[in-house]
DNA sequence: TCGATAGTTAACCATGTGGTTAAATATTAA
DNA sequence: TTAATATTTAACCACATGGTTAACTATCGA
């Protein structure tokens, strides 16, 4: 129906795939970083930040602005927007019956836990050549 | 605040960045299928989606169960609930401020763009050792 | 029982990723 | 102008990924 962005997709898939990945996105969450100050939690060097700097920055996650000698690293959340919305394609899939994913939203905390799915007969069919 | 689960996202990110593997989530959303059924509309090879299908199960989002010498594969969908949890977090930095998420996502197909942030001065301490 | 069908496993290859250290670049400060 | 600071680039390494072909296993059907 919608034609997501194949290769958007993928790059914000492959970048959030990654647990430093996602713990710079959450420190920049709570304001702008300079690199060596995105760094200075991790343990690995700063090459090695730079690197997944780069990665996000393919996403669109991340974008840097030259400020002197220092890069000011801002986290940039529309790549996550396109993500939630192609995930949110397959809500019916998990969301409770009784419950909307609006509503879900809503209620982050509560939990809920419920699957089902239709029992369609598999096609089977590989009869090509 | 939620302490997702980080080597299930690891793995549920992974998944989704190749394209292939979500066609393949794509064709499950309509029910479930054999593996060469699933093949078919894919210029690979059998055990190229054989392994494309092992991430999909590593990640939880599939599952198979044998029937005969068919393996129905089917779709499941509860590691997106996760993912999607986890990146709601950030949707404020991509909302419309007129707009909660649960708003948005009912009324997926407008479209919305908008996107502002917080302004904070970054904290750039480098000063260890 | 024998061949076809469904699918996986094995062995291999090219490329990407995430890390390293060393060196280069740019800017600030002395 | 010279040294320190901030960050990137280069060269390298180990390992994962996504693909291949060939061979194997399991099941169905004749």
């Amino acid at each position: 129906m919608v034609n997501y962005r194949t290769e958007a997709l993928n790059f914000t898939f492959a970048a959030l795939a990654d647990p430093t990945r996602r713990a710079i996105l959450d420190r920049l969450s709570f304001g702008d970083s300079s690199v060596t100050a995105l760094a200075e939690p991790f343990d690995v060097s700063l090459p090695a930040i730079s690197k997944q700097l780069r990665v996000l920055e393919r996403a669109g996650l991340l974008t840097q602005e030259k400020d002197g000698r220092v890069r000011r690293c801002r986290l940039e959340a529309q790549p996550m927007k396109e993500a939630v919305e192609w995930i949110a394609q397959y809500r019916r899939f998990w969301e409770d019956k009784l419950e909307s994913l609006a509503g879900y939203l809503e209620n982050l905390g509560l939990e809920t836990d419920d699957q089902e799915q239709e029992d369609s007969p598999i096609d089977s069919n590989g009869g090509n050549s």
